[in-house]
DNA sequence: TCGATTGGTTTCATAATAAAACCTATTACC
DNA sequence: GGTAATAGGTTTTATTATGAAACCAATCGA
């Protein structure tokens, strides 16, 4: 291998951003670091990856924006890994997947957790809307690309 | 390596995405089968991918039911292969993963496709909401859990 | 103060990936 | 109809990424 090609220069905005967080585990983390962890032994609790690949993928995370190191509580040593506000924005593609998953990856009385609203309960969706408002459908969209150059 | 650990026993549906569509190339297949690209040759060139691996991820996304490969045209041999509606179900974790490229990964004045109404032109965002219609942000909403078995 | 825990790094074996060569069945051309 | 080119792969080989385990220094708890 020559080493995974890079898509920084794409001009598809999807593209780069799985070149950012496109691999195995950085999507993992980040749902993790939504879900309240923030320290080493809590992310390699919960997802069970090695310890040098976690330690890989924490550093890139910092490294790209998406997480950042603060000292934990008042003047200690200790630092926790906390998402951005980048990382933050990241929570409509969890969504997205979580929405996903839920429609086709699961048996209808299967088990799940699920993301509701804090003070209702009630289930998140994701809508896909124009800059207008109104909702609407993969077939009703066009990507306008931008002429590659020679 | 013992190989990838499955997260298809996962209770958190976005790992159970992950688990199917996580990997480095297949979200970057699906867009281009969202932007229209159906044969072998055109996922390639357009990805630079090794012949090898695209075979064996065109080959999984069939047998996960995200692609299918259907005749091309009225009783010709060759086939193409097509997104299934579980692979179309995908597009809002595309139009996500646009979004946040968008936002974080381009500079103010740099060029780049973009996502737009067909009919009208307008551009095309995403919005988290509740069931019931009101649009609400990260902060309120928590993930429920399903209680781990020992 | 001493042992356990945290947060890693290093080492080594193995799996995934990429590139290139190769193969077979169509398709296009003359 | 014969021949070359193209499409759509598979095989082989080299390299990189990953994972498991061992190791280590610093901190924490008792």
């Amino acid at each position: 291998m020559v080493g995974r090609r890079s898509l920084k220069a794409d001009f598809c905005p999807s593209a780069r951003s799985l070149d950012v967080i496109g691999d195995w585990w950085s999507l993992l983390i980040v749902r993790d670091a939504f879900d309240g962890l923030t320290r080493f032994g809590e992310f390699q609790k919960s997802l069970g990856i090695a310890k040098n690949i976690l330690s890989d993928r924490l550093r890139t995370l910092v490294s790209r924006g998406i997480l950042e190191l603060v000292p934990a509580g008042t003047g200690a040593v200790r630092q926790e890994y906390r998402l951005t506000e980048m990382g933050r924005d990241l929570f409509p593609v969890m969504v997205a997947l979580r929405q996903w998953g839920e429609r086709h990856l699961f048996e209808a009385d299967e088990q799940r957790s699920s993301l509701v609203e804090r003070d209702t309960g009630l289930p998140v969706r994701l809508d896909i809307r124009t800059q207008d408002g109104r909702a609407i459908g993969p077939d009703e969209t066009v990507i306008l690309k931008v002429p590659e150059p020679e």
